[in-house]
DNA sequence: AGCTATTTATAATT
DNA sequence: TAATTATAAATAGCT
């Protein structure tokens, strides 16, 4: 719809799809939002990607919508009331709503919908995501550090366990040759194997100066 | 989107409201075919009127889309278990299950407990929170500068009514002057105590340049 | 991720 | 309702 106009078949560069499932994903979810809002309707929006991938809309909590969709055809068909309103009604209607409430919280925090938020809710959102995302941070820098040391923990035992296990082979291969003379394993060929499994132990950093907004690996 | 911009919210005339309704609800539909068409995605659209009428669209069967989505979740995670699978003695307990599980996810999200999130997941949560709070912040300006203008808005008017009322007022005056002669109330008077209304609207200004930082004040 | 030239969608109106 | 039309939005092709 710009540009140039468009057939609508699949797009067949596998970028570009994507590039555009991503563009008119947003349109439509923001289209979705709209219609609801305008129009006081209950809209409920599920979309897989190509490679599987979910996202979702909904107006309300998305079961909600499912279930009040499966409900329209039970009505249709028979008025079966479903089993759950014998029992506890008011428990599950409590939890429900619980459920509900927190779901729309988390839908907050997430920047996902800020329906029923006012300025005031969005500042103190704004600053509990702050705080939020700080102490994640921290956590994940302690974390990290923690990872580091342990690793060069790891590595100092290993290195001395080499250490030993290269002694001990050199004390072997001495008796073989003392009783076989020459063999097809000689020393050298033990200490290089050996060194290799160093490689990636650097036991003298410490600095510690992680950057973390990078992905790191991890065990 | 046509003829004049409209704020999304809910329109009031019932009938405007269900001409938009239609017509909006074709557009996504459309929208929602088109872009299963062009990026191989799988819609799912559910519409409830305000009147409780169902529209639905599907790329494929609604019923099957509905299952694979509840499916996502008991891949992925324990929570977000759809409401249908509950049944009777069962309901209460997943609901409790599941209100623990959104809870322990607020708590990670507002850096309370990191019980149970390895580093992976606290990487994943900083992302979530990032993205959140961007959103969040986005919101508020876009929240902000609504409120700017429409009060800048509020204040012409107001200008133009001071206007009309000061003119009004003159007249009454000279008509009271011409008829009684002197009086307590001098057109100076009048003048001088409309103006203060005016004070802190200064129309003008419309750089909305506005620190997003700061708690602003709101009606 | 942004930027525009266009195409679409649609609000007001007939 | 349905059709028209002037605008607002969405977005395809580029960078």
């Amino acid at each position: 719809m710009a540009r140039q106009k468009i057939k609508i078949k699949k797009i067949d560069n596998a970028t570009a799809r994507q590039v555009t499932f991503s563009k008119r994903r947003r349109g439509i979810f923001k289209k979705a939002e709209e219609l609801s809002v305008l129009c006081d309707a209950e809209v409920g929006l599920i979309i897989f990607s190509a490679t599987g991938k979910l996202y979702e809309y909904g107006s309300s909590n998305m079961k909600d919508i499912i279930t009040r969709y499966n409900q329209h055809f039970q009505h249709m068909s028979k008025s079966n009331k479903p089993l759950q309103e014998f029992q506890g009604e008011n428990l599950s209607a409590e939890l429900q709503k619980e459920v509900a409430d927190k779901t729309q919280q988390l839908r907050g925090m997430k920047g996902e919908d800020f329906e029923g938020i006012n300025l005031k809710g969005l500042q103190e959102l704004e600053k509990t995501l702050e705080t939020g995302l700080k102490r994640v941070m921290e956590m994940k820098e302690k974390r990290i550090v923690n990872e580091i040391s342990t690793l060069q923990i790891k590595g100092i035992k290993l290195e001395e366990q080499n250490k030993h296990l290269k002694q001990k082979m050199a004390m072997l291969c001495n008796r073989k040759n003392l009783i076989l003379g020459d063999s097809d394993i000689t020393m050298q060929e033990i200490v290089s194997s050996e060194s290799m499994n160093n490689s990636g132990l650097s036991l003298e950093d410490d600095s510690s100066d992680t950057s973390l907004k990078l992905g790191l690996p991890y065990p």
